[in-house]
Parts: structure tokens; C-alpha cells; sequence
DNA sequence: TGGGTCTAGTTTCCTAGTCAATCAAAGGGG
DNA sequence: CCCCTTTGATTGACTAGGAAACTAGACCCA
């Protein structure tokens, strides 16, 4: 049979508005960054790298949570727009190190500044304590299920 | 110059630990999906065909906020596994709509199912204070933020 | 009533990921 | 010392979506 049975709504789900509101700030944040010729995952990539020592593309990976065959196509086009550079490890004729160039490190307060005003953007509308809350709500959720890669998407 | 500036640290945001939870979450629907070979757009798209009157795509995109062309392709997939099927307009030859078949209506509720059973699993550490806190929090910003499309991604 | 415009949907091209196969360099016994 | 396995990175095939060009039907109105 094919009858219509009652089915939770949708909007029962904390995962519903958590993805919701998450997409939205991605979303405008990507908006922000294309201005500046980046996408969310170069940001992300250069952000990692800023401040550290030269850091292997799988090191990157685990990171960021995403596969190598990504961060080598990522490298590519970051190193295409001379944001980064590549250098091949003395001792270890496989690995190699990626690292932020001049021209990218000296854009990377740019971009955070972006970042900075996406978040307040969306979430100067809480107040102080609100945010509070949910910071510490999702901090909790995020220890409580063992999630560790930096979001990308 | 290209000194290393200070740079506000990314987990200082709220939108990196929406991000981070909301990814998790839809990854581990994604996954449970998976095993009854849908993806989380299919589902999306059966759950808004569900208990409704056959649909025009051009409302699903709105609804879903998707692109037109991405109902298109998405339409044509759940077409191929029988789950959904397209009826031309009666009265105007450029319309059509999309409604459930008999094998998708029966699907949906198995696949409600998994979106309790995920939403559960990942909230369930919280208290029932929590929860209702967290709720109002991200329906407060979803409605300040004009944010309404049901989130895909 | 026939031409211009608007609208619904499709198609094409492009981007950006995954997964699996591959390649080359290390490393570890027998 | 050579083989066999493991490891770091790349590549190719594939998937899914967006943007914009395109097609065809509907609507308007002189």
C-alpha cells in the first residue's frame, strides 16, 4: 500500500536549521571572498598555513578534512595565483611542503577581516550571552562527536 | 612588507563551529542515505513531494533553493529509480509537475526514519533545555537573516 | 492576428569535490 | 641486496551543482 503516513516535519530537526543558518554564513562569506578572486577552500588552505611552518599537503588534508587528491588540485590553483608554494622535502624524495608566498601571506588579515565581518554580520543580532549559549553548545557538540576537521564546505 | 600580523583566530568564530557541527551532521545523514542509494537532494526533494499536490519544479527550486537547471537533473535521477515521475500541464504546454510514485511515497517515511534517527544521535547529548535553547537560537537567526529556502548542501 | 516580450524548463560549459588506480620513493626482512 | 609492502602525492573518471545561453509556449497589444 501507499497511503500517506504522518512523517516528523522537517523543521523538528535541529539539523535542519543548523544547516540552514550554517549554509547561509558560507554562502555569504564565499560572496565576500569572490571578491578577492578566492573561494572558501583557498581561504581555508591559506588560513592554515598562516603563521606555521612549511606543512605537508597531507598534514593539510587531515586538516581540512578533505582527500589528498583535493588539497594536490587546491595546491594547483593556489599556486597558480602565486598565493602559495610548493618545495620538495630534502630527505624524503616523495613529500613535499606547501607554504604561503609573500604576496599570500600578506593577503591573508585581508581575508580574515572579511571573515570577521560575516560573522558579526549574522550573529550580532544575539545578544552577548546568546552567543555564549551557542558557542558553548556547539563547542560541546562538536567534543561530544568527535569532530575535529576544519569545515570547508 | 609580509610580516605575520595577528589575525583573529578562526575557532573565534560562531559561523566555524555552525559550520563544523552542520557538516558533520549532513555528512552522517548522508552516509545513512547512502545505504537506501539516495543522496540528501533526492531525499530533500521526495520529502517536499511528500503529502503535497503534484509540484512544478520551478516552485521545488524556489523551495529547495536550487538553481532551475539542478530540479532538472535532479528530477531526471529520482525519474530513472521510479521514485518520482513528471506530468505535463494541462493547460500550458510549457509547464509540468512533479509528484511521488507509489514506490517513492512508500520510501519517504523509511527515510524520515534516518533523519530522526541522525538528529537524535547528534543531539541527544544535550539536555531537553539545551535543545530547546539551541532551537531558538538558530530560529532567531534564520529569521533575521531572511533565510527561508530549505538548506540542501 | 502577428510581432515582441516574458516565462518554464532544458542544455551546455565550468568548477570543485570524491574515489580508485597509479607512480615513485622509503623501509624492512630473508 | 633484492623483493615486497607501505606511504606521499598525482591523475583520471565520475558526480553534483551554478550560470548563462537556449527553446518553446503563452501573453500582450497595437
Amino acid at each position: 500500500m501507499s497511503s500517506i503516513q504522518p512523517v516528523s516535519d522537517l523543521t523538528a530537526h535541529l539539523g535542519f536549521w543548523m544547516r540552514m543558518v550554517s549554509n547561509h554564513v558560507s554562502h555569504a562569506f564565499a560572496a565576500k571572498l569572490a571578491d578577492k578572486q578566492v573561494t572558501v577552500a583557498e581561504w581555508s588552505l591559506m588560513r592554515a598555513l598562516y603563521g606555521k611552518e612549511p606543512t605537508p599537503p597531507s598534514r593539510l588534508a587531515d586538516d581540512m578534512g578533505m582527500t589528498r587528491g583535493a588539497i594536490t588540485k587546491l595546491a594547483h590553483r593556489l599556486i597558480a595565483k602565486s598565493l602559495i608554494m610548493r618545495e620538495a622535502s630534502a630527505n624524503d624524495g616523495r613529500a613535499q611542503t606547501l607554504a604561503l608566498t609573500d604576496r599570500g601571506r600578506d593577503l591573508v588579515p585581508d581575508l580574515a577581516a572579511l571573515a570577521d565581518r560575516n560573522d558579526a554580520e549574522f550573529f550580532e543580532c544575539l545578544t552577548r550571552d546568546e552567543r555564549e549559549t551557542l558557542a558553548r553548545l556547539l563547542k560541546n557538540l562538536a567534543e561530544r562527536g568527535h569532530m575535529t576537521a576544519t569545515p570547508i564546505a
